[in-house]
This record gives structure tokens, sequence and C-alpha cells, in this order.
DNA sequence: GTCACAAAGGTCAAATAAAGTCAAATCACA
DNA sequence: TGTGATTTGACTTTATTTGACCTTTGTGAC
């Protein structure tokens, strides 16, 4: 397992623990894991996007910290937030993180069936230049049917 | 026999212990076969596929891997009827057709899910040239699922 | 107040580590 | 012997790690 995915569990357990909300220092955090503080950053940014359902707020200087809120709109208005926050394109690890954050309101089995239809596989034939442009479509699609 | 299918035994073997599921590096494996990267993909797309019965899915980069499952073809005969007659390339009609003949088996929102995603509708992004093929292409990777 | 400095965190690009693509060459067999 | 399947390798794309340098904020000296 790679450190991202390492400290993004971490991030995780803590975030579960506390109900949803986590504050660190990024410091003291690379100091733990044995690895350069931008690397934080680069977990923070890759896993715990708006996309992910998550909010990061910082503070520089001294008593600085990090953040981390887990986003809990239910039912519909996540859906709705979803929906249009997917523009004309999306690639396919954006789209997965959408999907995976309507895993608590919607019927995992569908979920799948959306993955797989705008997995990168499945959008194999696309020209490359087109293929984001067509998942975010199907995207919309499927997601305002739920 | 040849190395594809020495390979392939080798990743079918791997999915009988392991319950169905596998995750390999492509590089591994192919210096484990003597074989260049590039095959393991060839042994992949011939013999994994969707109308196989596998998912495939990789990460590329640091931590990357090659992950195959078998999915479930619980199934219905007229499902998977479906996805082998489903060839490269199939119009809206024709896909529209298919996916009423499985209401009989399987759930209507689902159905109704994927008929959205593998519209003209969702797929107006693609260039018309690549659209059958694009949806032949989605509703093989969804019906796989159901 | 304001200046200097320390204590955070931020940015960005280079280096490294996988996997993907595509087409030419080769092989196997009807 | 022609054709589809397989093998190979040069080139591409994406993910992660690392480090040098930048910006913001708090605090104490003056």
């Amino acid at each position: 397992m790679r450190i991202s995915d390492i400290i993004a569990d971490f991030l995780l357990s803590g975030l579960g623990e506390s109900g949803g909300m986590l504050e660190v220092s990024r410091g003291e955090l690379a100091q733990r894991f044995g690895c350069v503080p931008s690397q934080i950053n680069y977990v923070l940014t890759t896993r715990f996007s708006p996309e992910h359902g998550y909010i990061v707020e910082t503070k520089r200087g001294g008593g600085g910290y990090v953040r981390i809120t887990r986003v809990r709109l239910s039912g519909n208005a996540l859906i709705m937030h979803a929906v249009n926050a997917i523009g004309d394109s999306i690639d396919a690890r954006t789209a997965a993180a959408f999907l995976s954050n309507l895993e608590a309101v919607s019927d995992p089995r569908l979920l799948s069936v959306i993955a797989a239809a705008v997995s990168d596989l499945a959008l194999r034939s696309v020209d490359p230049e087109q293929r984001d442009a067509a998942r975010a479509s199907i995207l919309k699609s499927c997601l305002i049917l739920l």
C-alpha cells in the first residue's frame, strides 16, 4: 500500500471516530508518516476533494491547522448537488468519487451499474478527446433518474 | 501451449483460489512469465472481457495494479444471451428493444437507468460514427452486472 | 503601531513508478 | 498459403513521491 493510501486511511478513521470533523497539523502528520509535508496536500487534493464529499479548511502561521469536514447532505439534495457539480466533462476518477459519495443515499446495485456505464472500459471505443464529455453526459442522464 | 494460455490459466487459478477477485501487478506478471507487459493486456482483453464474465480495473502510476473480478453470472439465460448477441455496435432502437425484452427478468429501475445511459441523448456528445459502438460497449458492461 | 522573525501551511515542477496503446512482425493452422 | 491469433517493443499517459521555494499569520521588541 502506498503512503498516500495509508495517510488517507488514517484520516478516514479519524473522521469516523470523531463524527465527521477532524483537525490535524500538516507538519506533525508528515512527521508521523515520515514523508514531506506536501505529500499531505497531495492526499487532501486527491482523496478529500468536494467531489469526495469533504471540505478542507486550513490556516497558516502559528497555531495553523488542517481541518477536514465530511459534508453530509441527504437524499435528493446530494443527488442534485452532484448533477449540478458535473460540468461538460468529467474524468473517470472524479466520476467514481461522485458515485461513491452517493452510496449512502442510493441503491448500490444501481450505482454499480452506473459506474460500469461511465467506466473507461465501457467508453473504450469513444475517442479519448470526447470521452470525458460523453462520461459527463451519461452520468447526468443516469443520476437524474435516481 | 502458448504463453497467453499459460498466463490465462494462471490468472484463472488465482481467481479460483481467491474466490473471484484477484489483484496483480502487470509488470511482475510479465517478468514471471518472461514476456513484455503488453502481453498481459492482450490476455486480459481476449480472455477476461465482460463477455467472458469478468471486469478488469486497473490503476497506473506508483502502486498501480490490475484487478480482475469475476462477476456473478447468476443469471438468467436471457441476459447472457443478450450480452452475447450484442455485437460491436448497436443502434438506439435495437438497444431499447433488448432492454424491454429484459423487463420480465430484471428490476425496471435498473433497466431504465441503463436505457438512459445508452440513449442518444446521453450519447449526443459522441461522434455519430462511434456512437453505436460506444452504445454496445456500455450496454454490455451494464448488462453483465444484472 | 510596526518591524522582524518564527511557525505554520501552499505551490509547482522534477523524478520515479506503474499501466496503456498501437502497429509491425511472427506464428499456427485450416 | 492466407488469415486470424499472438508476440514484441517503441512510445504515451497517469499516479505518486520529493524537494526547493513562496505566502500567511502570530508574537514580541521597540
